[in-house]
DNA sequence: GTCTATAAAAGGATAGAC
DNA sequence: GTCTATCCTTTTATAGAC
């Protein structure tokens, strides 16, 4: 086996695994089991269990574009029509994973209480990456939108409500609480837009 | 030391360190060193360590009005600002601790991804005691706000705010995080009682 | 780069005396 | 109700051959 190709792979089980069951319950023996290899390798690749959250905090960063922007936008090009497009692909997550379905950075986020700064600074770069997508959208909506209003502020509040959206309809298995967050971010942007239209 | 002090003890320490470490980060050892008892003493009162977690989050559900709401609303009768008086105590929470405060429901509901059916109630038990706290603010504010407005739809997006900022924030260690998201939630109730003004 | 075997420690939980 | 001692499992990580 190509060096590529288990370290990929080891990268690939971790991310699943730190998503399904948390960095702190899942052990090296089940990334072991789950990519069929011993732990010789899995050494020789990851000095430590942290090596390799650091390896997936990488790629969940590198893969935004690829793996999240890109089915979520395809055959949308209205910008603020994207937002909810986006949203709209975690409500499918939440659904397919029968409420289950937890942010994999949100939920790092929260779990690691003492994160060294390598990873702080993954976890940050991964929601900057997510916000900035959004403030691309904003910008793109122009004057749709009030001109004083805070792009970054409002992305960040984007995330917000994707985070709270999915926190609560994780807690109580109900898409619903979702949906309802989501609803609450459309009429601000109703709001918004029809304040932006009585000054223009 | 009679039963209920050596319980409460335990409580009171587990809710300290699960806050601060996380639930699987916590040992028995720490809670037994932090309370300065035995492991005979706390597997009496709690035949195991998922019953000490109980014992926190029926805590936190019943401390909800005495613990958080009371100092959070000490002075402030106004509905609206009510709610915003308790998003500042959770500001006061996340700069005390240097941006590393995480909503101690907020952050198990993410961490235990396989909680029994007793502890994901009392997680969706704590959030609801939260929320039905903004549901009767919302309810006082009355004329104030529109006729249509989804009550309850509103409070989870208060708790999403809540949540979303205390995480963004915790992950970046900058508290502007959180205070942009309040900004957004202010602008939401402003354009809010705008509409309400312009109907009536 | 990958294999097997194993060290070394920490974890949750129990037993039985007092 | 609390004490001490300890069992048993899991866990991260290493050693050294191939």
């Amino acid at each position: 086996m190509a060096p590529k190709d288990t370290r990929a792979r080891i990268v690939h089980a971790a991310m699943e695994l730190f998503w399904l069951k948390g960095f702190n319950s899942t052990s090296i023996a089940d990334l072991l089991s789950r990519t069929q290899l011993n732990s010789g390798s899995l050494y020789h690749f990851f000095p430590s269990k942290q090596d390799v959250l650091v390896g997936v905090l990488e790629a969940y960063r590198d893969g935004i574009e690829e793996m999240l922007l890109k089915p979520a936008w395809e055959g949308v090009d209205d910008p603020i029509e994207r937002i909810f497009a986006l949203l709209a692909l975690y409500r499918r997550l939440i659904v397919e994973t029968d409420c289950t379905y937890g942010c994999p950075i949100g939920s790092l986020a929260l779990e690691l209480h003492e994160p060294d700064p390598q990873v702080r600074d993954l976890l940050a770069a991964n929601f900057v990456g997510w916000t900035n997508a959004i403030v691309r959208q904003l910008e793109a909506a122009g004057a749709r939108l009030p001109r004083a209003l805070d792009h970054e502020g409002l992305a960040q509040f984007v995330l917000t409500t994707m985070e709270g959206g999915v926190m609560q309809a994780r807690t109580h298995r109900e898409v619903a609480y979702f949906d309802r967050a989501v609803a609450m971010l459309r009429t601000h942007f109703q709001m918004l837009e029809a304040s932006a239209k009585v000054v223009a």
